[in-house]
Order: structure tokens, then C-alpha cells, then sequence
RNA sequence: GCGCUGAUGGUCUAGUGGCUAUGACUGAGGCCUUCCAAGCCUUAAACCCGGGUUCGAAUCCCGGUCGGCGCACCA
């Protein structure tokens, strides 16, 4: 068994990780969080909130996981997130059909699947695989289809990403931030793709959870001002160059950002805080790296993109964060396709004194005289030259006509206005997180065997410990009464509710021996469990006990759920928690 | 989607054309037990689905589903 088999049994086996519609065979792509899973990805996305929401001030949004057309029309997925596939008849293997045809046409990726079924005839070109005759070619788009509306209603997808839903908000967004940049929006929800073949687990589903952050920031200024937060952080950077070299290096981040490596320093920052977050909830520092986008594997409008990716055993280097600079494309696209403004007023430092010659149409004269063909005389006018318009008689052509306009119905004159700013479409950056992947990182680094010494003499035993970081843990305090006896029953029960009332994730358990109940809890990760033995009863203390060093020290029942507390949230040391036993 | 390969209680597993399908661990109840999977008793729980061959199929054949690996696809 590796790695990767050992915490999937455990994850299965106690409730973290279930395949989906287990009785009814499965489906591939599809898994459910059982409880303590589902926990640890409240927990994982909690941490997150507090990051980006809390602490970057990104707030949260929620935009339905059904999109309309158009949204996706603009995205790009309804044309870009698609493969014209064709398939042999005799050996079913399938086929790119713009790859087939790409030495043959110039923009073979430009090509419908009927132009590419012509090209494919006239070529005759047969299966590469046994030279068996190809089929038809069809798009297969990753995109899962609905309609909304009975009948046939209206064409809908299931969101292939949660990046949208910020970018169609954009102008309620900006005027809730008062019209200020940068601001930002994150959105954490599930997000839909038809994978051809899901595998590897969790680590790529037909329905997968994202958390993402589109932060819209000024062109002109992508300077941060808390830089200095991550400046000197030094990461595993694999840059592009360091790639072709084959080996990662360790760099600080400033330095990164002075010699060009990052594109600058907002997008550093952002790198500094994935590498925050990732660490914070458990990813081991030498198990992260950032890998740059190579030119050509980047977006053609994505000034710079990093992938943080984090090794695992079994699939080496796995993406699970992916920060880009989009640039302005997201808002461009989504301003072209409904035809909105999606700018945002930036006013000048300074007004700046303008002159410019302005032309005033007298549209009261105007309109009588031509009609219908009014507006379009005064948009004519418009663009013509002073020396133009102090002819006597003014022509201009409308509609291949050329008509006489009287020089009294039109005024110019050169006019020096004060502009305080103009419109400006804000670049975005934007961190997307996978989180079950990130999920399945957390279990798999914090996942650990070891010998600890038996009872007497006997053998050393193996003891199965997930080390998760005590803020992400299921369960964070255990209750076990030593033995089941009614007389340790009753105050244990009483110490559960007072620790459940702080807040605390807690579980209790009377049932088998101590060790036994002890080992469990190492298995899913619970840091403390508290034991109420025959002591408590006379002088009410009670052992505590820590499940990496399985150290244990006595402290007061007054007051357990206060240290609790600081153990798990403040960092409080475990040795000065009570008297070591 | 193609090729190879596998599928037995919750988990891991034995098994083979033929009595009531093996064992361990786990779970539940109990006895015992004052701190790291101890012991004893009781108990629950499985042959992936559909078709075929056969007197008889968990076992052989075919198809499907799911998992793993490779290809393709994908971030």
C-alpha cells in the first residue's frame, strides 16, 4: 500500500472521504464528504474566509451554480472549453480532429466540425492509430448543459468555475465598494465539469469545490501596499527559467519581484498569501512549490500565472492553486457580449485643463429640416474641422447623400473644459484554490506511522497519527472517562457540555479500553482528549493528554474549557497547561 | 473514450464448478480493568450489477459499473 491507498482506506473507513452513490455501483467523479470530512473542509474553508474575507477585506458573494449562455458565451467556455473529437470506426480509439488536421489548414483550431469533416475527406485521412476510417466529429464540451424553464426553455450550463459570478457583479461590486480600487470578491461553492475520464480520487471530479478571488486592481499601479507583509518570505520558486534548469530555487519574494521574475508586486503578494494559507492549515513548507506558467501554456491575455502545486506521494506535483494577472480580458468580454460599460471612474491626482474644439448642433433647427435623418446630419457634423464649418454652406453625406446644411444652425467653438478623471477598465488578479485537492494534501501531509513502544516487554506497536494543525482538526477535544462507570460517566458528561458550550469540537467516548479509545483519536487527528478517572472525583482535576508527544499533564476541571481553548486557538504551550505527569 | 488489470462483511483477506463461504482487525452488548489497540463471553456483518454456460456459478464466458495503471483529454 502506498501512501495515497492508506489514507483513503483510513479516510473511507472513518468517515472522511465516501464514494458517491456507493449502492448504487458509483459514478466515477463523484465523492461525499462523511463527517469528519466534511468537517476538515468547513474547517479548511474557514481558514480560508479568515484570510481573504477577513483579513483582505475580499467579501463573499454567492452566485448561482447554473449560468445563463451568454455568461459563458462571454467566458470563452462555451467556445474555448470544448474539443471537436472524432473517433475511428474500426478501433473507436478518439481523436483531436483539429490536431489531425493542423499540418493541412492554417487555423485548424478555428474550424467548426463540419469544415473539419470536409477537410478530413478531402484528405483522406485515416485513423493514425490503425488507419481505420474516421467518424463524424462532434464538440464535446466540458460543460455540463441544462435548460432553465420547462419546455424547451432556455439554454443554461453548470458554472465550470465560481470566477464568473464576480465578473457579471462587477458594477454592483464597484458601487458597494464606492467605486474605489482596488476591491475584491470571493466566492467559495462548487463548480461543475464533465471530465472525460475522472481519476486520481479527489483530485480531479465531475463536481469539485473552488475558492476564488478576483481583485480588481488599478492598471497603472500594481504596487501593494502591505508588500512588505511577504517580502522577505523566502519560497520554492520554479520560475520559467528555472524549468528549463530543471531545479526549483529558493528565493525571498522582494527579490523575485526586483529582478522580473514576478510580474510585480501585487501578484507576489498574492503568492505570499497562498503560501500563508497553505502552510497555515497544514501543507509541509517543503512539499510547496511555485511553478510559473510557461509563455506558451499561459492564456494568451494573462500577463503572469503561478501555480502553487504540492507533491504527493503517488502524483508527484499536484496544481492546487492557480494566481494569475487576467488583465483586463473578463470584464472586456463581459462588456462586449451585453453590451454594458464595465469601467470604473478614476479621478486624477489632479484635474487636468483640456481644451478641445466642440461642435453644438441646434438640434431645434436640425430636426424640421431633415427628419428622421436629423441625428445622423448632427453626428456628421460633429466630426468635421472649424475650417469646415465656416464654409457658407456646410455639406455633409448621410447615407451616400449629400446634404446642405446651413452654417446658422450650427455653433463651434474651441472650449477649455476641466476633466478630474476618466474611465478605466481594472485589471484582475485572481487566486483560484481547488479546494478538495488542497483537502486530500491536508490528509496525505498530515498523515503518519510510527513505532511506539509496546506495553512490558512486548513488541513495539505501530501507531497511526494524522498530525492535522489543531484549528483544522474534525474533532479537537475528546472525552474518555477511564473506565465505563456510571460514578465517571456523570462528570464527564458534564465536562463535554461546558467544553462543547466554548465552541470546541468535541466527541466523547466510553467505549473499550483507554488505549484503544486513544489510538482512534490519534487516527483522525484529535490533539487533546481529556480523561476522568477516580482523581477527578476527589480533588477534580483531570489528565490531558497531547497527541503528538502523547504526553500527558493534570490540570483543573475549573477552567478546562478556557485552556482548551488556548491550546487549540492561542498556541499556549502544552507543558505549562498543567502539571506533567 | 481506448488498452491492460482488478472487484469477497466497515477494513484487510482465504477460497474454489458442489454441505451452512475462511480468518484477522474493527463495530455493538456484557464481564474484567486506575492511562496508550491487554483478556474473556455474546453478537452483527460480505461473494459489484445484468445476462449466458451448467444438474449446480462467488468461481467459467459475455456485457456493464466502479477502482488502479498506460494512452488520449484536462488544469
Amino acid at each position: 500500500m502506498d501512501r495515497y491507498e492508506k489514507v483513503i482506506e483510513l479516510a473511507k473507513r472513518r468517515g472522511f472521504l465516501w464514494n458517491s452513490f456507493e449502492i448504487y455501483g458509483g459514478t466515477a467523479g463523484f465523492y461525499d464528504y462523511g463527517p469528519l470530512g466534511s468537517t476538515l473542509k468547513r474547517r479548511i474553508e474557514q481558514i480560508w474566509r479568515e484570510t481573504y474575507v477577513i483579513r483582505e477585506g475580499y467579501m463573499e458573494i454567492e452566485a448561482p451554480t447554473i449560468g445563463i449562455e451568454e455568461v459563458f458565451i462571454a467566458s470563452g467556455h462555451v467556445g474555448g472549453f470544448s474539443d471537436p473529437l472524432c473517433e475511428c470506426k474500426s478501433c473507436g480509439e478518439a481523436f483531436r480532429a483539429d490536431h489531425l488536421v493542423d499540418k493541412i489548414v492554417a487555423c485548424a483550431d478555428g474550424l467548426g466540425t463540419k469544415e473539419l469533416d470536409r477537410v478530413i475527406k478531402e484528405n483522406s485521412i485515416s485513423c493514425p492509430e490503425c488507419e481505420g476510417e474516421l467518424g463524424e466529429t462532434y464538440e464535446f464540451n466540458l460543460m455540463f448543459k441544462t435548460n432553465v424553464g420547462p419546455g424547451s426553455g432556455r439554454q443554461g450550463y453548470m458554472r465550470p468555475e465560481t470566477a464568473q459570478g464576480m465578473f457579471v457583479d462587477f458594477l454592483r461590486l464597484a458601487r458597494f465598494y464606492r467605486d474605489k480600487l482596488p476591491f475584491g470578491a470571493t466566492q467559495i461553492g462548487k463548480s461543475y465539469r464533465n471530465e472525460i475520464s475522472p481519476r486520481q480520487g479527489v483530485i480531479r471530479l465531475r463536481e469539485f469545490t473552488q475558492a476564488e478571488a478576483e481583485i480588481f486592481i488599478d492598471p497603472n499601479n500594481k504596487k501593494h501596499p502591505n508588500f512588505h507583509r511577504f517580502a522577505d518570505n523566502v519560497l520554492n520558486l520554479y520560475s520559467e527559467q528555472a524549468q528549463e534548469r530543471g531545479t526549483a530555487e529558493q528565493m525571498r519574494l522582494g527579490e523575485a519581484v526586483e529582478k522580473g521574475i514576478i510580474a510585480h508586486e501585487f501578484l507576489a503578494y498574492q503568492i505570499g498569501l497562498t503560501n500563508y494559507f497553505l502552510q497555515r492549515i497544514g501543507i509541509a513548507a517543503d512539499k510547496l512549490r511555485f511553478r510559473q506558467h510557461k509563455k506558451d501554456e499561459m492564456a494568451h491575455y494573462a500577463i503572469d500565472c503561478w501555480d502553487a502545486e504540492i507533491e504527493t506521494e503517488r502524483f508527484a506535483w499536484v496544481e492546487v492553486v492557480g494566481i494569475a494577472d487576467r488583465t483586463d480580458y473578463d470584464l472586456k468580454a463581459h462588456a462586449a457580449v451585453s453590451k454594458t460599460e464595465l469601467s470604473i471612474y478614476k479621478e486624477y491626482s489632479e484635474p487636468r485643463m483640456v481644451t478641445r474644439f466642440v461642435v453644438k448642433p441646434n438640434m431645434g433647427k436640425l430636426g424640421p429640416l431633415f427628419k428622421g435623418k436629423a441625428k445622423d446630419v448632427a453626428e456628421a457634423l460633429k466630426a468635421l474641422s472649424q475650417e469646415d464649418l465656416e464654409q457658407d454652406s456646410i455639406t455633409v453625406m448621410v447615407d451616400d447623400e449629400a446634404l446642405t446644411v446651413p452654417n446658422d444652425i450650427v455653433e463651434f467653438a474651441e472650449e477649455t473644459v476641466k476633466i478630474s478623471g476618466e474611465n478605466i477598465i481594472p485589471h484582475v488578479i485572481e487566486p483560484s484554490y481547488g479546494i478538495d485537492r488542497i483537502f486530500y494534501s491536508t490528509m496525505e501531509h498530515a498523515f503518519a506511522e510510527e513505532k511506539v513502544a509496546g506495553k512490558d516487554d512486548s513488541e513495539d506497536e505501530s501507531r497511526i497519527v494524522m498530525r492535522l494543525r489543531k484549528e483544522v482538526a474534525p474533532v479537537q477535544v475528546a472525552i474518555l472517562p477511564l473506565l465505563t462507570r456510571e460514578e465517571l460517566i456523570k462528570p464527564s458528561r458534564s465536562i463535554e457540555a461546558s467544553i462543547r458550550q466554548k465552541g470546541l469540537l468535541v466527541s466523547y467516548d466510553d467505549s473499550g479500553t483507554i488505549g484503544r479509545r486513544y489510538r482512534r483519536n490519534d487516527e483522525i487527528g484529535t490533539p487533546y482528549s481529556v480523561t476522568i478517572d477516580y482523581n477527578t472525583l476527589e480533588d477534580n482535576t483531570v489528565t490531558i493528554r497531547d497527541r503528538d508527544s502523547m504526553k500527558q499533564v493534570r490540570a483543573p476541571v475549573e477552567g478546562i474549557a478556557d485552556l482548551l481553548y488556548e491550546l487549540i486557538y492561542m498556541e499556549k504551550d502544552f507543558k505549562s497547561a498543567g502539571k506533567a505527569l
